[in-house]
DNA sequence: CTTTAATTTAAACGAGTGTTTAAATTAAAG
DNA sequence: CTTTAATTTAAACACTCGTTTAAATTAAAG
């Protein structure tokens, strides 16, 4: 086996480009394939489905961003006990920012890609990230409930899925949005920029009190 | 011409429901019309295509609810000319909920529509919806501005479509969600109630100080 | 070198899609 | 009643999709 990894390798990057610009259903299979430059059929033979590669596409960025996302907030645990929700947020954007290194936009095509996830998924995406990254997410929220404690766990529950929303839809759209803010108000942004901007947004949501 | 309206408005009440809760692209015709028990073809005959079927089914409910909604905001700033922020998202309220009396689950169904839209439409809806009601849109951007001047409007640009992603999400997914704070919370909510209580989070985030 | 395993390839399969057509049916107008 | 128009119907069209198959090719092992 010479370059097995490499017709994978070709495959997972033609695909999650694709998927990160157009989303999962509105990429085919042959469209992946082409750009990749490999063949049609080696899609199910080295991951089984388009559902397998779906998910092999996410897990390459999930299995670096998770532990590295934990070991931050922890290390801000340890640091300050009573960390604000802007820490807390604030603690995930060098995480995100390193998986540019990783791959060239990586930030931003992970973060669209968890958009189209959330967004298209109709259960199987969901229960991947639960099911193999659930400790990590529970972490995240423990550490945000404890940070806002006159906030009420179910109040809790509701607002996490707002932001959850608010980053997703942000994420899925940022090119567009980008791109528009540069022509109507000459700002230009990019994907850093705009996470900088929606921490406020989410902290001051998240924490604000009941009634 | 005998109930020549009839079938339209049985595709109508078909589509709606069926691409409210499984999006667009995912409810076939051949769904729509057999749920419709009309003949396939007949949706291509009173509609010309499936996108122009899609434009019709968010039409019947934006023109009911764009010139309330409108006139709330106006009979707002009538009232108060400093109103906040808080008290422009709740005037939504009351055009929202008014739509259960058009339909059966009008209200949560336009939200789950809108929300659809944006998040699947490659662009025909975000151009549907910007030119047909683009002055409504205009008014209630300026309302939301006027309210808070110490938001700089480029930076509100950007916190408009956060808000856009919170809404827009969290009604995509507002029956998924309710579900699961009955069984985790013991709660149980309708889509007003999760109106309620997005538009805190909502008023805290647009208005926060920058920086 | 020969054998065995892994990989790549071209082709086809079967199912699903939106749309179109032309005939049949029903309603409206003269 | 007859003619004309509007609507409904069944069938087919043309296309795309993910997946499978079996043969050809390439790499690894003995």
């Amino acid at each position: 086996m010479a370059d097995r990894s490499d017709t994978k390798t070709r495959i997972l990057d033609a695909a999650e480009k694709l998927f990160a610009e157009r989303g999962f259903s509105e990429t085919s299979l042959r469209l992946i394939t082409s750009k990749a430059e490999v063949n049609l059929a080696s899609v199910n033979y080295h991951f089984g489905s388009k559902k397998e590669l779906i998910r092999a596409v996410l897990a390459r960025y999930l299995d670096v961003f998770m532990p590295v996302a934990s070991a931050e907030i922890v290390k801000l645990q340890g640091v300050d006990k009573t960390a604000s929700l802007h820490d807390i947020f604030s603690a995930l954007v060098s995480p995100l920012l390193n998986l540019n290194q990783l791959r060239a936009e990586g930030t931003s095509t992970f973060l669209q890609l968890l958009g189209r996830g959330y967004i298209e998924s109709q259960g199987h995406l969901r229960w991947f990230i639960t099911t193999h990254y659930g400790e990590h997410l529970a972490q995240f929220v423990k550490a945000v409930a404890d940070s806002t404690p006159h906030i009420p766990p179910t109040e809790m529950f509701w607002r996490l899925h707002f932001t959850l929303g608010t980053v997703v839809f942000t994420m899925a759209s940022a090119d567009a949005l980008i791109e528009i803010a540069a022509a109507d108000f000459k700002e230009h942004n990019d994907i850093e920029a705009v996470i900088r901007k929606v921490i406020p947004y989410l902290s001051a949501g998240v924490s604000v009190p009941v009634n």
